[in-house]
DNA sequence: ATATTTGAAGAATTTTATTCTGTATTAGAA
DNA sequence: TTCTAATACAGAATAAAATTCTTCAAATAT
């Protein structure tokens, strides 16, 4: 695919920490008018250099903002037992993020909560009818320090 | 600040997986015509359910798709070394996200990198540097399966 | 040197966001 | 219960934004 040079780089920079600009504001941020812009931003988008756009929402008013990463060890390490942990995974809402990781565990998640209840809830009652799980062991978050999706 | 109903979730559901939704479309999603829905996002963004809106990119085709998860302990643990730690943290671009942890150790990030080359310069030249760190712990990441920011 | 392509500006148009007005429903006060 | 006030909605009107179109200038290829 094509090139992009420094205004998309720009733009690209500004969208990712607020898509609400209009066009006319970041026409001046990056000096061109509006039309350019516009044809930029659209080309970044059908390049897939911007994949989507979302609104970040408040995790603590949302009943959401107790962080936990949970390390996964598996059962057994064959395909079966992988994809049938992937595919119960995607199904559990409080995971909102899950990786695939070398060292002494398989899986490394990301669990939103709202408390530690909820989350001991979670290990019993969700993760704790996922076979393909071998062990587990939870690092909590005692405070966000950066977060550019945050 | 006030109560938020059904249809308020429900328009955060959406937009936290597509900001780009018209007006008009997301009434017809939720059943009610384009003011009130006009004026329940301002309401959900006035009273900080909506933090931001952002672009998601596409980190792979702009060089930082190598993720890496660096485990931080401390030299020292008092508040000017903590301190010292965000301070420095915040200014390296590669780390996107960072948190106080339970457990071995002091501070997890997740890290942005191209391959594995820059990782290790990334390593040696910008966490080199920092003089808080006392020692550091890499998990790398082989697939990501599943990330509703992503 | 000339033709062709590319990228931009600015105007014109279309679509969307935003505001406004009126009405029905509901909660609370009398 | 009855009246009042507040709330939430629909639909129209308006303002602002996105999107398209035309033209022009600069860069590149011929």
């Amino acid at each position: 695919m094509e090139q992009i040079d420094d205004i998309d780089l720009q733009l690209l920079n500004i969208l990712h920490d607020n898509s609400k600009y209009t066009v006319k504001e970041l026409a001046k941020m990056v000096n061109l008018s509006a039309s350019p812009v516009f044809e930029r931003i659209k080309r970044l988008e059908n390049s897939g250099y911007i994949k989507k756009y979302i609104a970040l929402l408040d995790a603590e008013k949302l009943n959401r903002g107790f962080i936990v990463f949970c390390n996964i060890k598996l059962k057994q390490h064959d395909r079966n037992i992988g994809n049938q942990f992937v595919s119960d995974i995607m199904k559990i809402e409080e995971v909102v993020e899950c990786y695939n990781i070398s060292g002494d565990y398989d899986f490394l998640m990301k669990v939103s909560a709202k408390d530690m209840k909820h989350y001991q809830d979670f290990v019993f009652n969700k993760l704790g009818s996922v076979e393909s799980i071998g062990s587990t062991q939870s690092t909590f978050v005692m405070s966000e320090i950066k977060n550019l999706y945050g």
